[in-house]
DNA sequence: CCCACTGGTAAGCCGATACTTACGGTAAGC
DNA sequence: GCTTACCGTAAGTATCGGCTTACCAGTGGG
């Protein structure tokens, strides 16, 4: 479920920088749009991709909505990696074999 | 090196599908498009991008061009979510706690 | 009650990108 | 040498995605 939407919610050079942000610390919309390039509707699109992709959770607090991650969706995107990592590594250790160099 | 490019390779459908194949086993780019809704010069585009964000390895065989997974690409991407993976979870138990629900 | 603060949404623009067909170039078989 | 198989690249098109400005809704304080 969080491949496709995960993979492509972190494929985003800004968006990435809100979600490392968000992850240093919970914030508001306004808090995290202060020190980026981009307006304050654009980080709200961009939480809302992270939303979708279960990598960030909101909760309301007062007029604000705050903004921290959900350790869910990183568990799905790194468990999609393992899935091929010690394939991945048998295969290349093979290759290297074979091919020398 | 590899977030930026290795998260935006693994975005795309196609490519994901194509990655989680080569995963499988070690391929042609010809045995790679025979499954696929896609013609044979977009699976070669698209080895080309998972190739720059390290996450396959190309090695010539006859007239043939077989890629494989690289592991580095992969666990650089790993260890880039497991940054977060311990901060997350603690944030995320601590907003429980207070919300409860 | 009115006004300021906060944030989500709509419409539109523009660059990025995924796909196609067409072509060139190298390796194997007759 | 000529044909066939395999692969990468170029050019062109169409769709997707990120950004902006403008607007609307909910909350809190005077």
């Amino acid at each position: 479920m969080a491949n496709q939407l995960g993979f492509a919610a972190l494929a985003d050079d800004t968006r990435r920088t809100i979600f490392e942000r968000v992850a240093r610390r919970p914030s508001s919309v306004g808090k995290l749009a202060e020190g980026l390039d981009v307006t304050r509707p654009a980080v709200s699109q961009h939480l809302k991709v992270l939303l979708r992709a279960g990598l960030v959770a909101q909760r309301r607090e007062g007029s604000r909505c705050i903004y921290q991650v959900d350790p869910r969706g990183v568990a799905a995107m790194r468990d999609y990696l393992d899935r091929f990592w010690d394939r991945a590594l048998a295969a290349f250790k093979l290759a290297a074999e074979q091919e020398d160099t």
